[in-house]
DNA sequence: AATGTAAGTGAGTAATCACTCATTTTACAA
DNA sequence: TTGTAAAATGAGTGATTACTCACTTACATT
């Protein structure tokens, strides 16, 4: 189970803010990533926590004041992570370092082939994040800060290099936003949440994926 | 609150195979909804459902032997409703009664406007259903059920005749339904669920993702 | 080896949980 | 009006919950 969490992104996680895990915390925060991501967080309890780490219960709240402290102290980086191809200069950089011709495609391959990387080494985490966010306002608005804040004018400054001037000037880059992300979203939770068991065809549903969006993309007037 | 709900699936959710509700167990399920959509399965509680409901909590288990066999009596009917326009004959042979050309165009419109509809009515229910499918198996099973037998089945019907010969042949149906479904669902739950709140413009909303899915389908190759 | 500090422990606590059951209330046919 | 079965009640149950705290252990520094 814990062999498929991404080991950069659980260092990150284990070095809030430069501060040092101890290896039984460290312990802890793998032991809740299983357990709320098997049964939820409401329906996780502290005491089974503490045992699947192999560690007292008191252990627990010597380093989170509350259960919800260790929920948030989880799943708040995976947000930032979760957006990193926003974030990151370098990964757009190497988009639009190709030619000109097609990059459109350049694009959602080198995106999809990422984030599906991150959610192959995340689910985890992801499954966390997807649940709890309907009932956790920091986790929301985290969600908003950084949509605004950096996803949201980074997409709209790559589809300002993307898009034709006529459709760039009349779609709304939101909703082109939404179509994508949409597609995207559904593949790889379909691919790894919801039906994980199923014969997937990687390579080709992510070559039916793009061709989607870009035609999709291309079409709207 | 309650006014969202949908009157018909309410009406079919209190009939449950003949039997008739008492109008106390009518409050109990209204209060359930209430409570299971704003907090949680796990992390709704009893007495609060009874509170809400203005009854005695033992009344509950008058009725539901347990907690989740309530939440179960709720969720399924879900299920069928929401595959709906895949069920029933009459909505598809409107769709084709229609001219040949631009068929596409109306069976998305249809199966849009549609879901729009069902997803205004009942944002509660299908919030439940969202959360608590993927930690009850009774869920998984019954929508992978209606899955196989009903829907997958009546959309192949529906592709063969609105997809060209070759399309039909050589994409995979499966394929074809993830990517119309991922963006229909995604449009309406962010419109419903994530991000009720914003400004939308529903009607250009819906054009651009009927465009989106059309072109997308109709460039695959 | 002695000392100080941080880490870890686990029994204990009050609150809350889902659920039970003996009893009362309600609805309606006779 | 009376009899009766179904519906509803709410105090009570044992189990479990998140969290506390007095105490022990581990370990780095001198």
């Amino acid at each position: 189970m814990m062999g498929q969490l991404d080991k950069e992104l659980l260092q990150e996680l284990l070095n809030v803010s430069d501060k040092e895990l101890t290896p039984k915390q460290t312990q802890i925060v793998q032991a809740a990533i299983e357990i709320f991501s098997e049964k939820g967080f409401a329906a996780a309890s502290t005491s089974e926590i503490a045992k699947r780490a192999g560690v007292a219960e008191g252990t627990i709240f010597r380093h989170y004041k509350t259960k919800k402290e260790l929920l948030i102290s989880i799943v708040l980086p995976v947000i930032s992570n979760f957006a990193v191809p926003f974030l990151a200069e370098q990964f757009l950089n190497e988009i639009f370092e190709g030619e000109e011709f097609e990059e459109m495609d350049q694009f959602l391959r080198k995106v999809i082939y990422n984030r599906y990387e991150f959610f192959r080494k995340n689910t985890a985490l992801l499954k966390i994040l997807l649940q709890e966010m309907f009932y956790h306002s920091e986790i929301q608005d985290t969600f908003k800060q950084i949509y605004m804040e950096k996803i949201a004018p980074k997409y709209r400054n790559a589809m300002k290099r993307l898009l034709t001037k006529e459709q760039f000037e009349s779609i709304p880059t939101e909703t082109i936003f939404r179509l994508t992300i949409s597609t995207i979203l559904g593949y790889l939770l379909a691919r790894f949440i919801i039906v994980p068991d199923y014969d997937w065809d990687d390579e080709r549903e992510i070559e039916y994926t793009i061709q989607f969006i870009q035609n999709g993309i291309k079409g709207l007037k």
